[in-house]
DNA sequence: GGGCTCACG
DNA sequence: ACGTACGTGAGCCCG
């Protein structure tokens, strides 16, 4: 039988400082608990063991702190945020029917040690989880532990064994006792023998094992001098030290193991989780609701009309166009929908209006409801909208996507479908099925059961649009959301339909070559390295880099050593295989990601059609998926042939345009930085004149080296910089680096103002927003962790400039596809990459294109420095980028 | 499924 | 004193 033993201080500590903080819809900080969960579920899967504890401490003195009163006596008090989620633990625990141990007068430690020679006595074995090493004496043939680390949001363990541990420690688990009896540990203020460090310690102990065979004779000890008259006078701190960190295994615990084999949760489980809104939890648990579901409180009486005849359909629909808005939630291949309308003051009603049973056109159904005379809110609509033009069915009219209030709410949830939001909102579950798909609605389906999915996700909608709309305005997104987000689903639509060309036969035999070269490459680099290896294994090829060949290795990462391309370019002339592997690495991922990536991904007709995501990046930005087209290569020469295989129609251009210095420009206007607005106004090369400023200079007398300085500062500075950073980007020393932001910022005084008082402004208000009002929440500024708020005041400084960016792109996207449409040209919008748009046009367009997008793009905003474009127009990607 | 690497702005 | 740039997505390895 195996118990496992949790010191329950030790993990929600790690799990509070090492994980990206949460917070409850009412300022509960939940994160820790969160954190405490899954590491736990973690190690049950992976030590199965029958029974389960977790011990804790007591705030009363210790009996150690009763002997000493400098013991943890410099220990900082818990944070409130984490005090505030010890009972919610505890509580948490309790409904897991999990017991919990702690008693006055002992640490977590002393039960922990207690416990595992109990369930030694009993023939038990015992698993402690910790992130303590004091607990590694613990560790014997029958008690193992698992040393618990958070860093960066990710949690390793590691399994300490009587094996384990004498490798990494060259003696046995017991002797970390005295080991700390001679180094001490500064955190607990346990003094150890003042002027002994860890290397000393260490290998005195493993040496002679135990500070008795120290002490037996000081004379003939196998140590300097120095070090023997440092022991010699700390001795008696060194007993004192012993005794401290000895754990306690025979604590007065009414502790039993038997007592705790794993229980069922207790029904209580499912409304705690919902309150700390753990739904992962609450699925991953299976967990139900232990008495019946509230209904929300609603004022209106609901009824659900299942419409068959086309009279009907047309009565509703004149109605329809009468209301302000209806909701429609539509399955994705459109053969099911459900209209809600509200009636009068206190009824609405749901049309469920299903393919299979509609006995008129319901193609020309699909015309009269998604026509622009009926306002329609609905989830998704940009997906809405493709599935309706796909099929012919013109799409317009929709005023309101519940996806995408949700999304500027906040961008940074975990998700936008419509039962997380109902969750997060109501703390209610949509009723019905959760999966719901064209299946149900075959003759095999159960149909009374799918109906009823159908309209109560439409009621769902509804429900979020009720939450969303006044809080919208509230936080003065409402333009940004009618005039922006909204009319982009139709433009992105049409964009994902168009498509881009994209020439198969050329990349298939780009493919080829590359298959060639590939071959080539891995035949030298097996000679070089003298057998064969994986070489697309970072684990295999740092074994031959920094084993076999000793070559001198860099960072290191979670799993080993990197091999990243910029740990091999500094190894580049040590050896000539490295140079072979940049290359491999080049043209193996040309190969995979980009010439048979795109081959699958290009439809019959010729064109690769991606997916553009609305609610995916924290700053406003939209993504690129399947295939992703926002990262085709364009910085090397042998990438940027990729684009050339994007081309345009027979008798057509692409016409790229993209906006020059965007976010530097808004940095400028953002800042109220005068030198820097005048530097723009200049119209010369920004980073040219921001050389010759910071290093007093004429611009002639700019050299390359300076600009490049000039330009890492620059994008440094977006980015939320760091002087350690910079030197690190840009190869001087940190001191260097310093200098040059230093003189920057002499430069840009505005700027240096402006990113003081941006972060202290987000650490009031706990966001940042955009010239749109589009908002970021930052909670990591509330951290205590250092790392966590470091990362939050560099959020701060990025997302606004990032953030108006995306804004103004996509405001640009609506105006461009617009006057495209008013202009009855026949070009199209087919890219967005952040900064850059390309339309896709007959030749005879290309002049008209060109200026239209330049007046567009540069007129959305008027700033204090002027916003720039650039336009090319070629055959393929690669000549319009100009 | 997470880690690493690398493509883009 | 901490450990370091912001925002993405895809392919591959490995447990």
């Amino acid at each position: 039988m195996k118990l496992m033993v949790l010191d329950g201080n030790s993990i929600i500590n790690r799990a509070f400082y090492g994980i990206r903080p949460l917070t409850t819809r009412e300022g509960l900080f939940t994160h820790a608990v969160l954190g405490f969960l899954t590491t736990l579920q973690r190690l049950v899967d992976e030590e199965q063991p029958e029974a389960l504890c977790v011990t804790f401490d007591r705030k009363e003195p210790t009996f150690r702190h009763k002997a000493d009163e400098a013991y943890k006596a410099t220990r900082k008090p818990m944070p409130e945020e984490l005090a505030m989620q010890m009972p919610v633990l505890k509580q948490v625990l309790d409904a897991m029917s999990i017991p919990r141990y702690e008693l006055a007068g002992y640490e977590a430690d002393d039960l922990i040690g207690t416990i595992s020679r109990r369930c030694e006595a009993e023939g038990w074995a015992c698993v402690v989880v910790t992130g303590d090493k004091d607990s590694l004496q613990l560790v014997t043939d029958h008690t193992k532990v698992k040393l618990v680390s958070t860093r960066m949001g990710q949690t390793t363990t590691k399994d300490m064994t009587p094996g384990s541990f004498f490798e990494e420690y060259g003696f046995e688990p017991i002797h970390m006792i005295d080991l700390k009896a001679l180094m001490g540990d500064s955190s607990d203020n346990i003094p150890g023998v003042p002027g002994v460090g860890e290397k000393t310690a260490m290998a005195l102990v493993q040496e002679y094992r135990t500070i008795d065979a120290i002490y037996a004779d000081l004379s003939t000890l196998h140590a300097k001098p120095g070090v023997i008259k440092k022991l010699s006078e700390g001795e008696q701190s060194a007993r004192h030290s012993y005794w401290l960190a000895t754990i306690v295994t025979d604590a007065p615990l009414a502790f039993a193991p038997a007592d705790n084999l794993r229980r069922p949760f207790r029904p209580e489980l499912y409304d705690i989780f919902l309150r700390l809104e753990f739904k992962k939890l609450i699925d991953r648990y299976h967990l139900t609701p232990p008495h019946e579901t509230v209904e929300r409180e609603t004022d209106c009486t609901v009824s659900v009309e299942n419409v068959t005849a086309p009279d009907r359909a047309q009565e509703l629909l004149a109605m329809w166009r009468q209301t302000d808005s209806v909701t429609v939630f539509a399955l994705p291949d459109l053969c099911a929908i459900a209209v809600e309308c509200d009636t009068g003051e206190k009824t609405s009603l749901t049309a469920n209006l299903i393919e299979s049973r509609y006995a008129g056109d319901w193609d020309a159904l699909l015309r009269a409801l998604f026509a622009a005379d009926i306002r329609k809110t609905s989830h998704d609509v940009k997906d809405l909208i493709r599935a309706l033009l796909e099929r012919g069915v013109d799409a317009d009219g929709f005023t309101f996507d519940t996806a995408l209030g949700g999304y500027l709410l906040d961008a940074t949830a975990a998700g936008f479908d419509i039962e997380r939001l109902f969750m997060s909102y109501y703390n209610e579950e949509v009723a019905g099925q959760s999966r719901l798909d064209a299946s149900d609605f075959t003759p095999l389906g159960d149909f009374s059961m799918a109906e009823a999915a159908l309209d109560s996700r439409c009621s769902a909608v509804a429900a979020l649009r009720e939450y969303q709309e006044p809080r919208l305005r509230e936080l003065d997104m409402w333009r940004l959301f009618t005039e922006v987000e909204m009319p982009l689903c139709r433009v992105l639509a049409e964009m994902e339909l168009a498509g881009m060309r994209c020439d198969g036969r050329a990349l298939a035999a780009f493919g080829d070559w590359l298959r060639g070269e590939i071959d080539g490459l891995e035949r030298e680099i097996y000679a070089m390295a003298g057998g064969e290896f994986n070489i697309n294994s970072p684990k295999q090829l740092g074994k031959v880099l920094f084993e076999d060949l000793h070559l001198p290795h860099g960072k290191k990462t979670k799993t080993g050593w990197s091999t990243s391309a910029d740990v091999l370019e500094n190894l580049r002339y040590d050896a000539p295989i490295v140079d072979r592997i940049l290359t491999y690495r080049q043209y193996t991922k040309l190969k995979s990601t980009y010439a048979d990536g795109l081959l699958k991904a290009i439809d019959p007709d010729g064109r690769v059609r991606t997916s553009f995501q609305m609610t995916v990046t924290a700053t406003g930005r939209l993504s690129s998926t399947e295939p992703n087209l926002q990262n085709i290569p364009t910085r090397t020469e042998l990438g940027s042939q990729i684009r050339r295989l994007f081309t345009a129609e027979e008798g057509c251009v692409l016409v790229d345009a993209d906006y020059s210095q965007i976010e530097l420009r808004l940095l400028a206007h953002m800042a109220g930085d005068e030198a820097m607005q005048h530097a723009f106004a200049q119209g010369e090369d920004f980073h040219t004149v921001t050389a010759a400023r910071v290093f007093h200079v004429a611009p002639e007398q700019v050299t390359a080296d300076m600009r490049r300085s000039a330009k890492a500062v620059n994008f440094g500075i977006v980015y939320g910089i760091s002087a350690f950073s910079l030197s690190r980007d840009i190869g001087v020393t940190v001191a260097e680096a310093k200098d040059y932001m230093e003189r920057y910022f002499d430069t840009y005084r505005g700027v240096k103002r402006y990113m003081t008082d941006v972060v202290e402004q987000a650490k009031e208000r706990g966001y940042v927003e955009t010239l749109w009002h589009r908002r970021r929440a930052l909670p990591e500024l509330k951290s205590s962790n250092f790392n966590m708020r470091a990362f939050g005041e560099r959020v701060a400084l990025n997302m606004p400039i990032q953030g108006t960016a995306a804004d103004i792109i996509k405001l640009a996207m609506v105006r461009v596809r617009n006057r495209l449409k008013a202009e009855k040209l026949q070009a199209r919008l087919i890219m967005q990459v952040h900064d850059e748009l390309i339309v896709e046009c007959p030749e005879t367009e290309q002049e008209m294109v060109k200026k239209l997008l330049a007046e567009e793009m540069e007129q959305v905003a008027h700033l204090a420095v002027p916003l720039r474009s650039d336009a090319h127009a070629g055959r393929n990607w690669l000549e319009a980028k100009g």
